[in-house]
DNA sequence: ACCCAGGGTCATA
DNA sequence: TATGACCATGGG
């Protein structure tokens, strides 16, 4: 296992830049819709969170107060093409709640990174990976997402092991972070890079690992 | 007929 | 601390 520094995190960034192009994260208007479609997007794919996004924003119900003021029934019919909808209205109710309770008209200066981490932490329905997702892509603060994409293909470089749990994960978000610095709109395009080349096929030879294991290669 | 997806919560041990 | 069940739709 080599070791993940400054070096070899620009060569991945470069070898990825050059073979994706610029990504331009996170799809979505306004920065209350990234964190809607981080919520919807959890344990799936980016299509059926966009269909439920798209329906949400047909009927001009893209906004706080617009979302509580639904049947709890009628957020969930909203929300079904994305899957887990039960979970997903409740989860979208509590951040709605929270928004507007929290985050209004008068409030004091923003937060540090730390503290508004913690908050997001605290909501039902927000875990590390969903938390990061807002705070990087909505709040433009520079936190680096670890994601099942990040752990895979840095798992598959021998650059470093995730194992579940949220001590690793922490160990590995802020390793990162060290190593690149304040700048959000890097960390940003890194994670998008990471992927969006998870969403390739895999066409290592030899199959790594995972794929081999198989049918569908997550490469 | 599976397997998977840009996770998180909860119950167990 | 660390597994496993569960959620649930749409595409491969």
């Amino acid at each position: 296992m080599q070791a993940l520094d400054e070096d070899r995190l620009a060569l991945l960034f470069q070898a990825l830049s050059g073979a994706y192009g610029k990504q331009d994260w996170w799809p979505g208007n306004t920065a209350f819709e990234i964190c809607i479609g981080a919520i919807l997007v959890q344990n799936t794919s980016w299509a059926n969170a966009a269909r439920a996004i798209e329906r949400i924003r047909r009927r001009d119900l893209m906004q706080p107060g617009a979302l509580l003021d639904l049947e709890p029934a009628s957020l969930e019919d909203l929300l079904r093409p994305a899957g887990c909808y039960r979970q997903k209205a409740r989860r979208v109710s509590v951040f709605c709640r929270w928004w507007l309770d929290a985050r209004l008209p008068s409030q004091a200066p923003d937060p540090d990174t730390g503290a508004l981490r913690a908050v997001l932490l605290s909501l039902h329905g927000i875990g590390p990976e969903t938390a990061d997702c807002i705070l990087l892509y909505a709040f433009g603060r520079a936190v680096f997402v670890v994601d099942a994409y990040t752990r895979r293909l840095l798992s598959r470089l021998g650059l470093a092991q995730v194992p579940p749990g949220r001590r690793a994960y922490e160990s590995l978000r802020t390793h990162v972070e060290s190593l690149i610095g304040p700048q959000p709109a890097y960390l940003g395009e890194l994670h998008a890079l990471i992927v969006e080349h998870g969403k390739q096929v895999c066409r290592a030879r030899p199959l790594c690992e995972r794929c081999q294991l198989r049918t569908q290669c997550p490469y």
